[in-house]
DNA sequence: GCCAAACTACGAAGAGTTTCGTTGACAACT
DNA sequence: AGTTGTCAACGAAACTCTTCGTAGTTTGGC
């Protein structure tokens, strides 16, 4: 069960990919808005590879989808910072998160909807 | 003002050294256990050669410690991850963070005092 | 048909990371 | 003094990631 762990590259294709739905190169390249168009080309065919992402080519210009879902991906990203970096302390991992950013308004009235819920959920 | 960002095996020397406080490259291999001792050296020499580590070679065997905080270091990874992986919500993180791991019994607990000090902090 | 534009595909170059074999210095013990 | 063990240092090798030049194919306009 080894956990995906796309590089910083392919985060900001597939958030692309996520956002718009299935697409082609060019339009993901250009909702990216930077950088040399064979390097969205190539870091999207990688995807592709790793399984990541899949591709229709029917048409000629291909089209891509991200063919794993944001939410399990996130989790699998947050796991890796929580365990290298914070030893497995979610408060602690919080704590970071806060610390530099103001959160935005209604920000910690979710965190606390969220924690409500959990603990409702637990009984 | 560029972000700190360790490598993986980085951050398991780091956290030796924050957990140990000074200490040889002996000492902090066989903390983490794993490996060649070659590979926890060099490791450890690129940590000097970035600053991220200091060393004091009195000794024969060189004393190392961390020269960054790991607090500072934390902060700079969890920024990462919120930007890259959440697009800055850090519900959103703390959320995916809740999702698979259940909250140690006092953790939800620690997570509302943190967010209930930062309303009052806010005013 | 022919040319230009858009596209995929290929691969090489450069940087960064990790691993580890080898070497030489030093120390301890005999 | 010689042997053995520990250490730092160096660098090569394998690997990954990113970038981008180049080539070949397809499409559409003329």
């Amino acid at each position: 069960m080894s956990r995906i762990r796309p590089t910083a590259g392919e985060w900001e294709i597939l958030q692309a990919l996520w956002k718009l739905g299935p697409a082609t190169v060019r339009a993901v390249h250009e909702e990216i808005g930077a950088g040399h168009y064979n390097t969205t080309l190539k870091l999207m065919q990688i995807l592709a590879e790793k399984g990541l992402a899949a591709r229709d080519e029917e048409a000629r210009a291909h089209v891509y989808r991200a063919a794993v879902e944001r939410e399990a991906l996130q989790a699998d990203a947050v796991e890796d910072v929580l365990e290298r970096v914070f030893g497995g302390s979610a408060a602690e991992l919080m704590q970071r998160a806060l610390s530099r950013r103001k959160p935005k308004k209604g920000e910690l009235k979710e965190l606390r909807k969220m924690i409500d819920a959990w603990e409702r959920g637990k009984g």
